[in-house]
DNA sequence: TCGCCGGGCGAGAGCGCTTTCGGATCCGCG
DNA sequence: CGCGGATCCGAAAGCGCTCTCGCCCGGCGA
């Protein structure tokens, strides 16, 4: 850019203008510049150079009705969704792939269940051209919302209801499984699972990979936790109350295995000559800083929200909401094995 | 919306023949209706209805030249951003003041020191009205990058650098000032001060209300953390090592407070008695949950997240980048006093 | 030499909206 | 009854861009 003209920005005629060529050439040049000879080409890139041209995005998107945009739909309450990494780290991974698509990322952020109106007018609107979502709860309005707007939306996580939506998701119920194999493969019988909040997939998806290789298992050998290390450590001290014999626990995340740990150790017991321990998520800030480190079933966050922008975008290229919806996405996890099993 | 009209969504033209008036009615009463007698209001209103309109927007801002979004610019890596409840609360602040002006929020992450070039292409693309930014390393490229975009730019966090840019920020040594002071009426002579990062005004203007009050203390008395439990425990360490006569730490941010608590307690300090202590922030989920809970001076977060998500909004209306840029504000901090000092 | 074909380019329409400007209408008043 | 002014409304321009359509021109075969 050798020149700056403020306030009043170069429009693409008067690029077509410098290089005397019609806008309708110059357009060409800047959208690829397919069909227009080099020489003209030149020019017309010259042009631009030296007007610091930069295409007006509301004209353009006024006619291709394209807006380069996609909206990412955060209905969790606050806490919960910046609190945890595992959205942090995906939203990184949303926001990488789309940076490196000429894509914007639109952030709503859902205030209070009255606020769903806002979004639905939004999304009608056609600021955006697509939408990601995170699909949490069993009772989320969020599918039927997207779908209503006719915008093409992939959840992360798989939605806790019948529906068709595009979704990535963690082989959550795969990774329980080989978390639980692991342990009886280390000789353990008694092996309880702290699970997640139960209106959720991802919890559901984990206590049922457990089910699978232990469809005998005491049902009191199951509780309930919420996530959270606080959670894991009640759950962990209610499970020693309930079943002192326990050789082994899978938690269904890392902050509830870390609290567990902790009332294990106070409670004396040796982990994991006495109890084994696997977590799920492997959340290396937790997992790692454990003592001793965790044993735990690894998921690829970053790499799932990559995929969520990656599907979304193809199927904005395939059509949006008429074309064929994007076929969903379970990625594999992968146990690592430190030092708790 | 009694009918919907999937596929072709209704432009102002049809809702104007609907309705038997023209385009130029129409799109008053859309915009207000100032100027448009009652009963015609009624039947552009019912017209709206009936068809399901909503405006185009990008129409609507290639003519009025204004986007409707704003730009909420995260430099910081990723780690910090989300896992600190400071930057998540602001965005929350920030998120309802926009939605209450009904303004949207392009969040650009910026993907390592290479992707400033794309943030500045951005914003000089018109894709947005204006930018919030959060300005927090001495060596921050930001302002000079939104100003040479020609963008109002609202920065959250004084600049570690003197500029004209306006910013919200909290009071930080009028806080550090009254934490301190507090000390000394409570009877504490050998005040230590753990500070953060001394890169960060936030960190200085702290470090610079604790020398306000105490101008002759031990420099031996101060160590730099870097705003983690952690580094706080350490911090402390050093501290007791250096000066093991202390009878009281103001520690820059409630995170740092507790690993010094935990330290404290190791030793066998008992607090408050041998050692009073006083955190930062106000972070409720650390602050609190603390035993004892910590005395700790209070910033409204949220508050200074809406406040910038305004201050921008304002300056746009008067005139954007070429008005007065809008002056800058200080939030009031408080002293929450519990149980540590 | 002529006609034809095809690649390269420009003219122009049109995306959906806001806003200016002038005309129509209606009121009150002389 | 007619006039001035205020009020309300419509015609039309135009925001900056993309893309279709058709023209032009060069090359090739007949």
């Amino acid at each position: 850019m050798t020149e700056q003209y403020f306030g009043v920005r170069p429009t693409l005629e008067a690029v077509a203008a410098r290089a005397g060529v019609s806008r309708a050439t110059a357009s060409r040049v800047v959208n690829g510049g397919t069909g227009v000879r080099p020489p003209l080409v030149d020019k017309v890139r010259q042009a631009v150079e030296e007007l610091g041209y930069i295409p007006n995005q509301a004209a353009r998107s006024l006619v291709t009705r394209r807006t380069g945009a996609v909206a990412v739909i955060v209905a969790e309450p606050e806490t919960r969704f910046f609190s945890d990494p595992f959205f942090s780290r995906q939203i990184r991974g949303i926001s990488k792939e789309l940076a490196a698509h000429d894509t914007q990322l639109v952030l709503l952020l859902v205030e209070g269940p009255d606020d769903y109106g806002r979004i639905s007018r939004y999304l009608t609107g056609g600021h955006v051209d697509g939408a990601l979502a995170f699909s949490l709860h069993d009772e989320d309005p969020l599918p039927a919302i997207t779908r209503d707007a006719g915008m093409l939306t992939v959840f992360g996580g798989r939605p806790g209801f019948p529906t068709a939506v595009p979704y990535v998701d963690a082989d959550n119920r795969g990774g329980a499984r080989e978390a639980v194999r692991h342990l009886l493969s280390i000789g353990r019988g008694r092996i309880a699972h702290i699970a997640g909040p139960l209106d959720q997939t991802a919890s559901t998806d984990r206590l049922g990979g457990y089910r699978d290789v232990l469809p005998e298992a005491d049902p009191a050998l199951v509780v309930e936790g919420a996530f959270t290390a606080e959670s894991g450590a009640h759950a962990m001290a209610e499970l020693l109350a309930r079943r002192p014999d326990l050789d082994a626990v899978f938690a269904a995340n890392d902050l509830m295995a870390s609290g567990a740990l902790r009332v294990l150790r106070e409670r004396g017991r040796r982990v994991p000559e006495d109890v084994a321990l696997v977590g799920f998520d492997d959340m290396t800030s937790v997992a790692e800083a454990t003592d001793p480190p965790l044993t735990t079933v690894r998921q690829e966050v970053e790499e799932m929200g990559r995929l969520m922008a990656r599907l979304l975008l193809r199927g904005l290229d395939q059509g949006g909401a008429e074309g064929p919806p994007p076929a969903s996405v379970i990625t594999p996890t992968v146990l690592v094995r430190r030092a708790t099993a």
